[in-house]
DNA sequence: TTGATTTTGTTACTTTTTTCACAAATCAGC
DNA sequence: GCTGATTTGTGAAAAAAGTAACAAAATCAA
C-alpha cells in the first residue's frame, strides 16, 4: 500500500509509536514485533501494521521491526527527518516560555524569529532573539527561511497574526491562542490547547463517578 | 437522546465549541444557529447538533441556541462547571512553568500541591507552594482534596509518579512526560505533548509540497 | 531441502462516526 | 389563529476507521 488519504488518527499514533520506540531504543532493544509495540501503546497490532502500511513496508516477516530503522522510517514519513525554522508571533508570557524551552531545538523545530506588534517589546532580546515588529515578517520569513508560524498572541489578536504570517508566505501555522483562525485553503493549521485534555479528563472522571 | 457511549472526537469538539462560544459571547452575540457555529468551527452543522444531543436538548427549534445557556450546558456536560484541585508531580522546568501559569486557576484547575522526589527541591517554594516529597502524596491528596494528578517528570520517572498518584487515590492523570504509563483500569489518563501537533503540521506541509 | 514456527502486509469484515434528510417545534407577520 | 420561514433533534444512509483473518515471506532446526 502507499499514500491515498491518511487518517488524522494515524498521524497521531505515529507520533506515539515514535515516542515509545525512542524509549525502547534507549533501553537497548533492537527488534520489536507489532504485537509487543501494540501492548506498549495499548492499541491493536493490526492497527500498527495498517498505519505503517500507508507509508511503506518497514518490517521483516517472521522477525518484526528493527527499531532504529523504524524510527527513521516514521520520521521520514512525518517529514521530521530535517530541521524546520519557525517564526514565533506574540511575545507574551506563553511566547517567552516557548522561546526559553530548548526542547524545541532538540526536536528539530528551531525558532529563529520572535515577532510582536507592541512597541514596548520590539527591540528587546528574549532568549537570544531580538523581538521584531510583526509587520516585518515578510522580509524575515524570506531571509531566515522560516516555514512554520507559531501564534502565541492573546485570542483577539490571533487572526491578525495569522494574516501577517500567511501574507509573509509561511507554509503552516501552529496556533496556541484560544481562538479559531481563518487562513486560505492550502495552508495547514494545528491548534494547541492542553486544557482540552483537562476537560476530557474532567469529563471521564465525572462520568465514572456518575456510574458509581 | 441521552448518554450511551460518547466518541472521544465529540468531547474534543465540545471544547472547541466552548472556546468559540466564549469568544462570541464576549463580542455580545446572544443567539447562534448550528449552521453559523458550524461555519466558525469548520465542522458540519449536523455534527454539532448530534454532539449536543448526547447530553440533552439545549436549542430552540426555529431559533437556535442561546449562547450563555449553551456554554453552561456544555460546561456541565464536560464536568467543568466546578473547581478541580490538582497535584503536580515533577518540579523541573516544565513543572515550574505550569505552576507559574495562572491560566490554570482561571480555567478551574487549581494546583494545590507540588511534589518531587529530589531532596534538593523538597522544601523550596514555587509560586507559593512548598515542594513536598512525592512519598507524602497519599496524605496530601486526602487532606487537600486533590483529584487530578499532573505528571511533569522526565520520561523515565513518569511511571513511578503515576504509581504514587494511583496509590494516593487520585481520580485521573494528565501526563506531560513523553512516555506511556500503565495505571489500573478505572483511572483515566490523558497525554499532553504539543510536539505531536508540530509533527502533524510538518507532515501536512511535506505532503502538500510533495503534491506540488 | 523440508517442515514447523513466526510475524508481516493486505484483503475482507465489523464497528463507529459522520452526513443527510425530514418531521416536529418555534416565531413573526398578517 | 393561521401561514410561511426557520432551525432543531433524530432516525436512516453513507463514509470512514478499526479489527480479524490469512496468505506470503522469513527464520531455524533437523
Amino acid at each position: 500500500m502507499k499514500s491515498e488519504h491518511i487518517p488524522k488518527a494515524t498521524i497521531e499514533r505515529l507520533a506515539v509509536y515514535l515516542q515509545i520506540l525512542g524509549n525502547l531504543g534507549r533501553d537497548g532493544v533492537n527488534i520489536i514485533s507489532s504485537d509487543k509495540l501494540a501492548q506498549a501503546c495499548k492499541v491493536n497490532p493490526s492497527q500498527i501494521r495498517k498505519d505503517l502500511a500507508y507509508f511503506g513496508e518497514f518490517g521483516v516477516r517472521g522477525v518484526g521491526y528493527y527499531i532504529q530503522e523504524l524510527i527513521t522510517a516514521i520520521k521520514q514519513s512525518l517529514g521530521i527527518d530535517r530541521h524546520w525554522y519557525c517564526a514565533l508571533v506574540g511575545v507574551g508570557n506563553l511566547g517567552r516560555a516557548l522561546l526559553r524551552h530548548n526542547e524545541f531545538a532538540r526536536r528539530g523545530f528551531i525558532i529563529r524569529g520572535a515577532f510582536d506588534c507592541d512597541q514596548d517589546k520590539i527591540g528587546k532580546v528574549e532568549s537570544g532573539l531580538e523581538v521584531i515588529c510583526s509587520k516585518r515578517l515578510k522580509t524575515k520569513v524570506r531571509d531566515l527561511g522560516l516555514e512554520i508560524g507559531i501564534i502565541t498572541t492573546p485570542p483577539e489578536r490571533a487572526q491578525r497574526a495569522a494574516d501577517y504570517l500567511v501574507e509573509s508566505g509561511i507554509k503552516g501555522i501552529i496556533n496556541f491562542a484560544p481562538a479559531r483562525i481563518a487562513v486560505p485553503e492550502p495552508i495547514p493549521v494545528e491548534y494547541v490547547d492542553y486544557f482540552h485534555q483537562f476537560y476530557a479528563l474532567a469529563f471521564h472522571i465525572t462520568l465514572s463517578q456518575h456510574r458509581a
